[in-house]
DNA sequence: TTCTGTGAATAGGTTCACAGCT
DNA sequence: AGCTGTGAACCTATTCACAGAA
């Protein structure tokens, strides 16, 4: 496939989240413009984003919403669910807390595809390595460091500090 | 002001990171290239990147590693420092925290320049709201709603729905 | 000689505008 | 008539490449 840049797979994201919604309110046919709106983008852009997939509308009358909803998530690749490990919160509603010490052995008598990494810095790179080593394949990490990870496994890192500052610039230079 | 684009501002914050690092191990000066190797982008990126706002180093020898923090802490607004008040998350450690009642209140008391709202999808906007009434100028969003505001208000939304979907697609399309 | 600063060239992403289905 | 799908035009960001200061 063509390469697909970052900002068009957000977007899909976030398409899909009022999808949802306009799937609640029943509404059964959405138009690029409509989903624009709703996104803060124009609708040119909308279509060029579905258009890297394939043609999913009718012309004259728009998206079915929940042809689209579902070509979306297939495109997004959410017909599978994830195994998802979260390492380093504290107690969660409903969540079975498990001592980090059992990580390894958890992890081989339960793999995951996925971890989401909530430790201290220090402790980030090490819990990474483990995880890797246990065959997870992408980390959605907050935990403020740079990580070093295989080529074959994707990470995203989400920094409080970092979005602080682009907050503070933007104060900065009204 | 030129216009300087979001991912130069990120970047700027992570050079940041990154000099404070240097500096704690004692190096005095800093070449664009070792930068860009520790932030994995190119040295004509970094040079560019401060380019913008000026010229910092010295050819031939790179830049001084405390002059260009300061510098890049002067940029991004960081000299000041700024009132910040968290919306919707539980104890934390060392933190006073008020019921959310008493949030006009103590806002008229302790004006906040930047809030962080970490409340349910549902009451963000009406707490969003009662920031912006209150003065709140910048707000950093962790709840998964697309936020209304003024003009001269900033949003940064952060959305782990959204982070683990680009994730999703990544591992779906290798 | 080394490494910055920066115009020029290139690449990438967005918007325009219109042909073509329904 | 209305709205999609998409090349072409445009605009923005990145990379190149080199002159010039230390």
């Amino acid at each position: 496939m063509r390469k697909i840049s970052e900002s068009t797979v957000r977007r899909l994201s976030l398409y899909l989240r009022f999808l949802e919604q306009f799937a609640a309110q029943g509404q059964t046919t959405i138009s690029s413009a409509e989903l624009a709106r709703r996104g803060g983008t124009t609708s040119a852009q909308v279509r060029k984003d579905l258009s890297f997939f394939g043609s999913f509308g009718k012309r004259g009358l728009g998206y079915s919403v929940p042809e689209l909803t579902a070509r979306i998530r297939d495109i997004l690749g959410l017909r599978r669910t994830y195994r998802v490990v979260l390492v380093g919160a504290g107690r969660w509603n409903g969540l079975v807390v498990r001592d980090i010490r059992h990580l390894d052995a958890d992890l081989a008598k339960e793999p995951s595809d996925i971890a989401i990494v909530v430790t201290p810095a220090e402790s980030a790179q090490e819990v990474v390595d483990r995880l890797v080593r246990a065959g997870v394949k992408a980390i959605l990490n907050f935990a403020p460091v740079q990580l070093a990870v295989p080529g074959d496994v994707v990470v995203k890192s989400v920094n409080m500090a970092l979005e602080l500052e682009t907050l503070s610039f933007a104060l900065a230079n009204r």
